[in-house]
DNA sequence: ACTTGTCACGCAACCGGTTGCACGTCAAGC
DNA sequence: GCTTGACGTGCAACCGGTTGCGTGACAAGT
């Protein structure tokens, strides 16, 4: 009638094994407590008239659901898939279960969703949360809950340090032979933006390098696109993308002006989203998001287990991933920089 | 102590509002039976405490969890997340939450799954399942579950049909004056896959083109671009490839050799999961996969409001999407097919 | 033989809601 | 004035497990 996928209660397994109910819970929770014998003829009892728990009512009474939730702004951004998959991968190694929720990018919606999942989750990840820190902290007094890629102090939380990886485009680039680059940005609110602007300049800025900053507002294929005209009127010989679609949009608009890759001109994305998939396959940088999954799921279980916050910061490097659409300067044109 | 949000329940705000349990718990759910005075101060007061219902009791006792669950071969697969993110959107519409679960391509995996939502979830969403037939069906005997891309008798589904727009793009390639196309194909289990190789046979043969199939086996960019060997030496002109990832190593392939695109060759993909975010854009088939995240949604819950199977078969025809790897193969040589 | 301790198990309360039924009140109908 | 019915509310059982505590059986210790 109600659609239960069977009827069967521990009642009835007791009624069969002819033993009392509290023991059926316990040769399913604690084993131990029971002689082997007992335990085995409730076994073989529950699966002759194949009883299942009643994961519902378990979790009334212990207040354990085995269940997390995890919270990103937009599962159709190809950044967040991955690390999707490693936390639900690892959740599911653990025996729980997982929630998904998708803010839209919607601070409003994302408070909704953590309401609607309170009580039916033990613990939340928040991915690249567009709330205010006060919000977050007054989340995080409910329960336990861990940050991804949004670093506020206390709360534990695992960062994807793109910075490191830019550093090693940037110095990749210079010894190459390049001497004037440009940073193709993304959106200025964006944390990532942030970091990786500042890991262009300064390493471009010891190694000698000019930087000339374009902004191309959103990150998208459209925006990196229409900013060629800029980047090019910079005279610069190479470009670092804010992400790989921008960079992408590059590409594009270096091809519609018949300008080579990498011949003549050398690209960089970041987050390395788009694999090896295009072509000239994308010289980027790694995104580890997978990790990142993975590791706050196993932060989010300690806390579950230990019952106490840790201040865990969690940094993860990353890396360039050289492919084909960066070479030598001089090398592709045997001359030093045009004036 | 058990980190659940508030340690309120029923009881205090019956207390607090001077009525019973019941009272409170009709405030909430038949506020009709309850005069309106009464409603007001047991609202008020549950405001004023912070009280807030407990899903998992009320799950207990009614049955009922608001929750249902999606299951995906691969979240990582670019073609699933609009799809999910539709289907999360019209769960949330209805005040539903959705578990999500990932069974990286494994039926096992797949079965796991399922018997671990059973329980609290009231239906489940299965997409592009790689269950048997007789697996589905005895799941299907213990909760509403819907299907996607999988067409199975007496079992609601929505199916993507791409073969319509496959059919279109063998017509457009026909009309710009190709003679002979060759079909990249996938995975041979896939029934994707087969529904386009047919269609695209059935329209060559109706518009008197001719066609070979090379093999991609795997769906893949690799498996595309170790294919164009192939490919070429049928000496057809154009090629219609699986999905969008075979016709981007379709394109890198082409590349390799020095065959331009659209000039030489015309290429067109399926699924449209690139979107228009490489270069060149690439001719494709829409897939529609939100349409039938958010189609198959709803049909869940009318089953879950009218209790009742239909067999309902929603097919969701799609349309070839032109953008720039096809071309007209007389326009770009101004003479016949090549002997 | 009698205390003491251990072990296996049952009893019953509890988790936080929902719901069938009974009860009391009050107005309308005769 | 007494029945009738509608209405608003409370009582208590119930959903399906978990768990603290008590009890009886049996072995070991003195």
């Amino acid at each position: 009638m109600t659609g239960r996928s069977t009827g069967l209660t521990i009642s009835d397994v007791a009624k069969a094994a002819g033993v009392a109910r509290s023991s059926v819970s316990r040769a399913f929770t604690r084993p131990d407590m029971l002689s082997p014998e007992t335990v085995q003829r409730i076994m073989d009892a529950a699966k002759r008239l194949g009883y299942v728990p009643n994961h519902t009512a378990r979790a009334l009474s212990t207040g354990r659901h085995g269940n997390v939730a995890l919270i990103v702004p937009d599962v159709a951004n190809p950044f967040f898939p991955p690390l999707i998959r490693a936390a639900q991968r690892e959740a599911e190694r653990r025996d729980f279960c997982v929630f998904l929720g998708n803010t839209d990018e919607d601070p409003k919606q994302e408070s909704k969703l953590l309401g609607r999942f309170a009580g039916q989750v033990e613990g939340v990840v928040l991915v690249s949360s567009r709330l205010s820190d006060a919000q977050i902290r007054s989340h995080v007094s409910q329960r336990p809950l861990v940050l991804i890629n949004r670093d506020v102090e206390g709360i534990p939380r695992v960062l994807i340090d793109s910075g490191s990886g830019v550093s090693e485009a940037v110095a990749h680039l210079a010894e190459l032979g390049h001497k004037k680059i440009v940073y193709v940005s993304g959106p200025v609110t964006s944390w990532s933006n942030k970091q990786r602007k500042a890991a262009v300049q300064a390493v471009a800025a010891r190694l000698g390098l000019t930087v000339e900053t374009v902004a191309a507002s959103v990150a998208s294929y459209d925006a990196g696109r229409n900013a060629v005209g800029r980047i090019l009127a910079t005279r610069a010989t190479a470009a670092v993308a804010f992400d790989d679609l921008t960079a992408q949009g590059v590409l594009a608009g270096l091809a519609d002006r018949g300008v080579a890759v990498p011949a003549d001109f050398s690209v960089v994305g970041c987050d390395d989203v788009l694999g090896a998939a295009t072509y000239p396959p994308l010289t980027t940088v790694s995104n580890r998001s997978e990790e990142a999954g993975t590791v706050a799921l196993s932060l989010l279980m300690d806390m579950l287990k230990s019952r106490v916050v840790q201040d865990a910061r969690h940094v993860l490097e990353t890396h360039l991933v050289v492919r084909n659409t960066t070479v030598g300067y001089k090398a592709a044109h045997g001359k030093a920089e045009p004036g």
